[in-house]
DNA sequence: GGTGAAAACGTTACGAG
DNA sequence: CTCGTAACGTTTTCACC
């Protein structure tokens, strides 16, 4: 089986699942926890940063409180499979700031996104720039998010507080 | 229009541009971007967590580096929508280590989830814990996902590095 | 990997606007 | 009430064992 990243013990292990929790937890609370020193807890995280274990370190913001109240997950259907314009879309994706997750999907769907915006008129005009004037578009199903139960980020944990 | 989270100001909203990018920067460096001194720039960080506008700092792991390359889309149909059972399900959801997201949605499906599996047959093992014991499931529809296109978590934000 | 010193960083008190 | 400056305590970093 081919291995992806360097090699991961079980230190390191137990060192991401503190950090995917919080990233401002100290070394030495680390080191406690692990059973070692606070250098050599700080050593693996540069190491696991370098190599891309730990591809980045960030602050979850609450959307309500930056006027972004609502979430949509998005169904997207293509006219024609053309790698060209997929590539197209996903960039145009990438870029878009309403767009929060987009993901390439096998199914009834093409791409399935999460999107959130201020209110439902600010939606709608997501999908009128983003939707509409493509023509590769076939179709797309909205469905709205009435309950974040849980928004977490890779890895098996359960964020500590609620998001809503 | 009722608002959730106290003020925000537009000092506030550059400093979570940045600390949502990357929240490792230092105060300093966020300080000189916005303009303010690496004291207050301290101090509104501080103050938006305790009012939580940042609800968690994570370090964001690469899925296929801790050994679940794969995702999944999973739409679930329930029998009834019934009060209870919908929490019942709910907080099972935030209890598995699988499930990465779970939301509640208006539409076809009750609920959507994104899933990580360490392969297809870890996947299958969870359809069978989550979903074929509960008699309140009707059904449910998995999308593979070949590539994640962009996956971010709140806020209009392209993650500098890409997860695959 | 551990230890300890040095540097960097975050925190707090204080005075000013 | 919030800023900036500066002293203080903590955390990270690094050389060495």
């Amino acid at each position: 089986m081919a291995q992806v990243a360097a090699s991961i013990d079980n230190f390191d292990r137990r060192i991401l699942e503190i950090v995917q929790h919080s990233n401002r937890t100290t070394s030495e609370q680390i080191a406690e926890q692990v059973g070692l020193s606070p250098a050599a807890v700080q050593r693996r995280l540069k190491r696991l940063r370098e190599q891309r274990t730990i591809v980045a370190d960030v602050a979850v913001v609450n959307p309500k409180a930056i006027g972004r109240p609502m979430s949509f997950v998005v169904q997207v259907t293509m006219e024609r499979e053309r790698a060209d314009l997929m590539d197209a879309f996903k960039k145009e994706m990438k870029l878009h700031p309403a767009v929060q997750q987009c993901y390439y999907v096998t199914g009834s769907a093409d791409f399935i996104l999460i999107v959130t915006a201020k209110d439902m008129e600010d939606y709608d005009q997501f999908t009128r720039e983003a939707f509409f004037d493509n023509t590769n578009i076939r179709g797309f199903q909205t469905s709205v998010v009435m309950d974040s139960v849980k928004v977490g980020l890779f890895m098996p944990v359960v964020e500590e507080g609620e998001l809503s």
